[in-house]
DNA sequence: CGCGTTTGACCGGCGC
DNA sequence: GCGCCGGTCAAACGCG
C-alpha cells in the first residue's frame, strides 16, 4: 500500500469543527492565552498544568487528523486496487479465442471469476475481485475437442428479496429460458446476446446457493461487436445498464458508498489505464475523495461530534 | 402488431 | 440402455 504519494499539504480538510491548532502551533496559543484570559493569572502551578493539559489535547486531535489521513489513504488504495482489477477485466474478457462452434456438449469449465462488492465468508477483503482461472492443465483433459468459448463469471451484489435475475452489464441480452437446477433453489436465467444477430454470446445468471444476496453471472464465448454504452461512458452518463457506479463497502463498522459517478473520479475509459497511473490523477482523486467527505453533512457533522466530545470530556479548558 | 418473456417439451451428454 | 440433468426450443402470453 503505497501512500507517500498524498501531498497531505495540499489537502485541506475543512471540518467545520472551529479553530483547530497543530502542535508546531501550540506555543502560539498559549501566549495569547497567558495574556486574555484572568485564570492565567494563578500561580505559575496551575498555568504549567494547564499547558501540559493543552498540549496533550493538541496532540490527541493532531492523531485523530493523522489517523483520518491513513484512512482516507487506506480507502484511496482499496479503490485503485479494485479499479486495475475492473480495467484489467474490462481489458482482457472478450478477446483472443478461437472461433466458437455451437456445441452441445458439455462445457469445460475455463473460469474467470470476478465479484463486485464481494461480502461472502470466504471472501472477507470488501475490495477483492476475485479472479478465478483454472489452470490450462487442469483442463486440458477436458479440452479434447474443439475449443471452448470463453467463459467468465461475475458475482453481483442484489437485493435478496430481488427475483428479477437481472445483471446490469451494458450489453442487451433476450431471455430464451428459465430453469431450476439441482444444486441450487433458486432457478438459473439463460440469456442471449441480442445487440448483434449473429453474437454467439450467452449469459446464464442465478442466485448464489451460497449467498443469495449475490447474483452468479456466468458468460460464454465472446461479443462480436463493440460495447453498447461505449458512447453512454464516453459522454460521462453512466445510466442503464452500464457498470457498476458505486461499489458499497461493507465492514464492521459503518457502511460506506463510493460513489464513482461523480464529475471527475470517472476518467475516459480509453486513457483510464494510464491516466490512473499519473501522479495529477491520483492528486485529483485524492482531493476529490477529501472534497466529497468534507462536504459530507453527516461526515462532518459526526467528526466534530467526535471532537468536541472530547474536548468536553476536560472541561477545565 | 411487434417484441420480449414465460414455461413446458424436447434434445443430447453423461454416469451407472 | 436407461434415467438424470443441463441446456435449448418454440408456442403461448403479456405489454407497450
Amino acid at each position: 500500500m503505497d501512500s507517500a504519494w498524498i501531498d497531505r499539504s495540499s489537502l485541506s480538510l475543512d471540518l467545520s469543527v472551529g479553530p483547530l491548532s497543530f502542535p508546531d502551533q501550540a506555543p502560539i496559543l498559549k501566549r495569547e492565552q497567558l495574556h486574555t484570559n484572568p485564570m492565567h493569572v494563578r500561580g505559575r502551578d496551575s498555568m504549567k498544568d494547564e499547558t501540559q493539559d493543552l498540549e496533550a489535547k493538541l496532540n490527541r486531535i493532531s492523531e485523530e487528523n493523522k489517523k483520518l489521513n491513513e484512512l482516507l489513504s487506506a480507502m484511496y488504495a482499496n479503490y485503485s486496487t479494485l479499479r486495475s482489477q475492473f480495467f484489467d477485466f474490462m481489458t482482457t474478457s472478450p478477446k483472443e479465442k478461437g472461433p466458437i462452434s455451437p456445441s452441445r456438449k458439455r462445457k469445460s469449465e475455463s473460469l474467470e471469476t470476478i465479484s463486485f462488492g464481494d461480502k461472502t465468508p470466504e471472501r472477507t477483503d470488501v475490495f477483492s475481485n476475485r479472479v478465478e482461472s483454472t489452470s490450462s492443465e487442469d483442463s486440458c483433459k477436458r479440452l479434447r475437442e474443439d475449443p471452448k468459448p470463453k467463459i467468465s463469471k461475475i458475482y453481483v451484489k442484489t437485493d435478496p428479496s430481488d427475483s428479477s435475475l437481472v445483471v446490469k452489464d451494458g450489453y442487451q441480452w433476450r431471455k430464451y429460458g428459465q430453469k431450476v437446477t439441482r444444486d441450487n433453489p433458486s432457478p438459473r436465467a439463460y440469456f442471449r446476446c441480442s445487440f448483434a444477430p449473429s453474437c454467439p454470446v450467452k449469459k446464464k445468471v442465478q442466485k448464489s446457493a451460497e449467498d443469495r444476496s449475490f447474483l452468479v453471472a456466468t458468460y460464454e464465448g465472446e461479443h462480436n461487436h463493440g460495447h453498447p454504452s461505449q458512447n453512454e461512458l464516453a459522454h460521462g452518463s453512466c445510466h442503464k445498464g452500464s457498470l457498476p457506479c458505486s461499489v458499497s463497502i461493507n465492514s464492521p463498522g459503518p457502511t460506506i458508498t463510493l460513489d464513482l459517478t461523480q464529475q471527475g473520479l470517472r476518467p475516459n475509459f480509453g486513457r483510464a489505464s494510464r491516466e490512473i497511473e499519473s501522479p495529477e490523477f491520483q492528486r485529483l482523486l485524492v482531493e476529490q475523495m477529501a472534497s466529497s467527505l468534507t462536504k459530507d453533512p453527516n461526515f462532518t457533522a459526526a467528526l466534530a461530534t467526535a471532537i468536541s466530545g472530547r474536548i468536553l470530556q476536560h472541561p477545565q479548558v
